[in-house]
DNA sequence: CCGGCTCTGTAGCTTTTGCTACAGATCGTC
DNA sequence: GACGATCTGTAGCAAAAGCTACAGAGCCGG
């Protein structure tokens, strides 16, 4: 049940409710109850789309954001999620940039988010630790990533970087809940060599397939497979 | 000719010769004075070995610094240069995470280095603007580089991108002092596959090869290389 | 000048991945 | 239950890239 948009002191709560912004000084709560919003949004509709000009800083006060990217064929590939306490980096990144955001956002369930408008986020980053600490740790931990990502295009073969995937995405219970094409679109390949590679998996007995679904049965089989040169 | 490294308020003139380091607060000056420390470094010699712990910020205050990885048949591959004003962003990145250095460092020509201690480093972030500026950009800078980069790999063919590469090393004069092995290294192949892509520029009159150095002979020819689908 | 090392060019074969096509299974809606 | 959409599995062929091998050219130091 979506409450209507909680703009400045009516917002304030579920934002300080978030760490970084519980222990701010006085000039910078009274600059945040001017300018903050919240706001419920709507599983499923895209919040941000690629190409859109970005007026401020994203964070998720509940819920959780899915960030993908579109493909050519028009399959989706999810880029990351983001947790509550968390900031949308795409948006920092096109923020102190003046970048259109480079890919698409929508809510999974049920989501609550609060937006800080550009200025404001940028005076706040000025004088608060806490701002600067969040908003360099999204960096630091996209660079991260994406410095990953590129090594392992690099350095690993699909079979190499299917396997990871698996490993990584899988559950407690070892459940991947992903399609094929949904892999071949993050891995940037084509479906058929999913499903090929995939085969092999199964005949070794690293995993059973499902519709929708891949069952992890032997990871070690997997991890053998990732560290094959 | 190399001086002696110079500490403290011997190294200030060097720093304040940079324009984000001249309109600092009198406290931080004081703490710089106190912390700063610039050197000569000897072309060729590493500055920075992959996993070394990061102590500071560097920043190049003349010369260049060439930072590069090596594949594991022992290759180079040059990420970026940092010139007079820049900082080394993997070392930014390593430092307010904690992580080891991911690449090696080395000057090329007479290079002159200011190494800002961590905690003096995170001191002068905290507080002035043209610091925490820079090391936004420099950060910003590299995720936006990674993600064009990630996009080339899913996005293009070897073809494509080796003109992509040749049309953005290109010198005015049109040359890229590198040889095919350094440009297999950086795009992740084979020396022999771009000796073969190579073959294909030459026969249609894009470049001419020689020993070291490709010459650009027709930008447009590439360009065209690099529409094709 | 000579020798050693590195770079370039080439060939042939193999492996990996992509493309096209098809059929069957599964799921949700009417 | 029927139907349409989507997902999975498979096959065959093509294209791209990798691997191995070799020869010749160019560069540098002794």
């Amino acid at each position: 049940m979506a409450r209507i948009p909680r703009k400045g002191e009516q917002a304030m709560p579920e934002l300080e409710a978030l760490g970084i912004f519980r222990n701010l000084g006085e000039e910078s709560r009274r600059l945040l109850r001017r300018g903050v919003a919240c706001k419920d949004c709507q599983p499923g509709l895209p919040i941000l789309h690629k190409g859109t000009p970005i007026s401020g800083a994203y964070f998720v006060v509940g819920g959780r954001l899915r960030v993908y990217a579109l493909a050519p064929d028009g399959t989706e590939a999810t880029l990351y999620y983001i947790d509550p306490g968390e900031t949308c980096v795409f948006a920092l990144n096109s923020l102190f940039n003046d970048l259109r955001y480079p890919a698409w956002v929508q809510a999974e369930g049920p989501t609550t988010v609060a937006l800080i408008p550009g200025p404001l986020f940028r005076e706040l980053f000025r004088r608060e630790p806490s701002i600067q600490d969040v908003t360099v740790r999204a960096l630091s931990t996209l660079v991260f990533r994406l410095m990953a990502e590129l090594e392992e295009v690099h350095a690993y073969k699909l079979d190499q970087r299917l396997a990871n995937l698996l490993l990584l995405r899988a559950s407690g219970e070892g459940e991947i809940a992903m399609t094929q094409q949904q892999m071949a679109a993050h891995l940037g390949t084509t479906r058929e060599v999913v499903a090929r590679l995939m085969r092999e998996f199964v005949a070794s007995g690293a995993v059973e397939t499902r519709r929708g679904r891949v069952l992890v049965r032997d990871a070690a089989a997997l991890e053998a497979r990732l560290a094959t040169c």
